[in-house]
DNA sequence: AATGAATGAGTATTCATTCAT
DNA sequence: GATGAATGAATACTCATTCAT
């Protein structure tokens, strides 16, 4: 009644709510089974984009996973195109929330041990998901506009956090001064190799690495460099 | 490849010699025109990819812009897929060759000389041709299991390099001993950001920094790290 | 009609009074309500299909504008088919309701008068409805076979009416003797266009007549002609 | 190379001539072939539309007809919307091309048998193609709002054409004066109703009336009307 | 070699109708 | 009676590829 809406509306903005339904048991039900449905449907896009690629994804291969019809799959998703937003918007979201700056407050625990803790947390956010991590980083460059300015923005906010870590870092006398737009690129560039990693292992039939591994090895990499000192 | 022949032909390995076909001025002639009209078909084929992306291409936009007929093109090419496979082996192949060992013969410049000209030799063979990088990097990843598969061995040799120029720098004590496979990843993942740099701009609307900044930037934060020294 | 029935039961004839259903005041409540929202679904599916045509409405349309939901539409209708015959119905009964036959009766008016009367209450009887007249001439036709033949016996009674009214004239010697059942289809025809004209305005610009015009511009053409007298 | 060209150019004016291709006996044989299958798919779409009706008439029952595939339809007819416009646009010009004005030139035949011929003329254009007639008739009424366009034009020169008859007749003493816009518009009503008697045949069982009879009675009633001269 | 007309497999989306609550 | 989530049949259109000329 209230909440349970078509797919289309989602842009509708204001959520008018009719005036004899009050938010009581029966609709606070349907919101969760509704919710649950979505979920369903975003899990089983997920495994389908996985194994067949967005292009070749059909969105018969969806609801035939998912056990629902044809058209319920548009109760929830405006499109295929849109339920592939929701998954990368949850993905981005995700990381977006893990990334966290460095506290100066007292009882914080010292800078490196902060900053360590925060390069695991974006690593951890997208390991979290593999297959979802997968899905965006193969599928989504260059899909359409939408998605490139999302990536686009996202890693420019990544890009931003790092540039404004490594400044104040050289403000502290912690970090070298060296010119902190690219070495914050360059930082960014060596983070999503080893998310890459992580989620797909390394080219050669190698070891894949542990979260710490990898986080481990972006900072002695960042800051220590590979010349001996 | 003398004759030309249909593009179904390109995996019949040898070319054997038609009897009534020597090699006369006709038959080179006919060769040199068929070249031309293959590097044409890339070019146009290239710029449409670059412009609308791989899927959104139609081979129709590239015939009309090479003006040649529709079964032209697939005298030359056997499919959409394969055009995009054989930009993605000029591109390849031209890295591939811009990657060469470090030489310790005696008239041979300075080790770190030629790394630094190694490090730019890669980045300028991509920047030489930034819209194919562009399309490589934007439309390759997840295409299909070939172009998969190239890239993946792609990396998996350039990783290979990194990798050996690792164990040999920390052999002749000029680098540290690390996890050489891990931070090979992350000199490449380094690299692969700064080619992106360079070929799409940096995504704040800061300055697209040169050839010689980024490999610069390259080998000051690999192999100097952030920290003070 | 009386206790509220669900669409499907229009075609079982004999109503069955239920035997705990007297015809009480709440009963007789809930029935008017149910008329109320059967005309509010007529208007309402009206203005629709006057707004976007037959094909174009979806019930969706409807039940918006008439804000109830989905299922209690299917409880006034057994289909989107069947409220345009209700429509239709509605506009095809009022119409035949206004021909009445010209009366010989003493007291009764000159029978030029009653013609022109006649005349007259037919044009009223689409013109009160504009939107209703619309809809059935611009989306009827064709519809299906069952609007098909409800119009073919409409006509076919119009014409009877007509035919029948020119032979009286002719053989009270008011009319002239011709091809009746032709003459009576030409008569049909200056109505049906008067009709149109009047709802939906000329062609070019000019101005739409008021009934009287167009009652006056039928009998004119109709019994003068074109030809001086 | 130049004539048979996809249904999607129709509206891109100016055809470039390529160098190459004099108008030749192979162009020109080629362009005789693309006429004659165009012809044969609106003669099947006609039978298609005529037996369904637009809505119901999918794309599969003309190429299946046709015997075509489901691609050379579309390089033909844009959409199953093009090629009714096509259809219609056939009939409209046909009849409008039957629309001649009175001569007044001294060797012209009688004023009053000109009109005569007028008149059957325009009968005759409709009625030349009865299934096609009757499918504009039935379905091109509120289709779109192109159609509805190109018919609003049509009747409106149509009425044109009568109005100015009549102004005409008017002045040369001929005709009545009357109103003359309505009675424009009642010629054309009795007209299209016995367009639509001829095709259709009438509502009762009675007999269809030749083109003739048809035209003499449209004559007979619009010039002398109905009441005894 | 070149042409371009013909082919037909492939699929996202709509919307009338149903029925469990 | 009322609701609205679920259903699934139905279909126009695209475009890579073929092949007769």
């Amino acid at each position: 009644m209230s909440t349970p809406v078509s797919a289309r509306s989602r842009d509708e903005g204001l959520e008018v709510r009719s005036k004899d339904s009050p938010r009581d048991g029966r609709a606070s039900r349907a919101e969760k089974i509704r919710e649950q449905r979505r979920r369903e449907l975003l899990d089983v896009a997920l495994k389908v984009f996985a194994q067949r690629g967005y292009h070749q994804a059909r969105i018969a291969d969806i609801i035939d996973a998912a056990g629902v019809a044809r058209g319920t799959f548009y109760l929830y998703f405006e499109s295929k195109n849109a339920i592939f937003h929701a998954l990368l918007d949850d993905l981005l979201a995700r990381v977006r929330t893990s990334v966290v700056g460095v506290s100066m407050a007292g009882n914080a625990p010292p800078v490196n041990v902060q900053i360590r803790q925060s390069v695991e947390r974006v690593l951890a956010a997208f390991v979290a998901s593999p297959d979802l991590t997968r899905v965006v980083l193969r599928e989504a460059v260059g899909l359409d506009a939408e998605v490139d300015k999302k990536l686009f923005d996202f890693y420019a906010r990544l890009h931003r956090w790092l540039a404004d870590a490594l400044a104040n870092g050289a403000r502290l006398g912690l970090l070298r001064v060296s010119n902190g737009d690219l070495a914050a690129w360059a930082v960014l560039g060596t983070i999503k190799q080893m998310v890459q990693l992580l989620v797909d292992g390394p080219a050669d039939s190698g070891r894949k690495p542990t979260i710490t591994e990898a986080a481990e090895a972006i900072l002695d990499y960042s800051l220590l460099g590979l010349a001996p000192r």
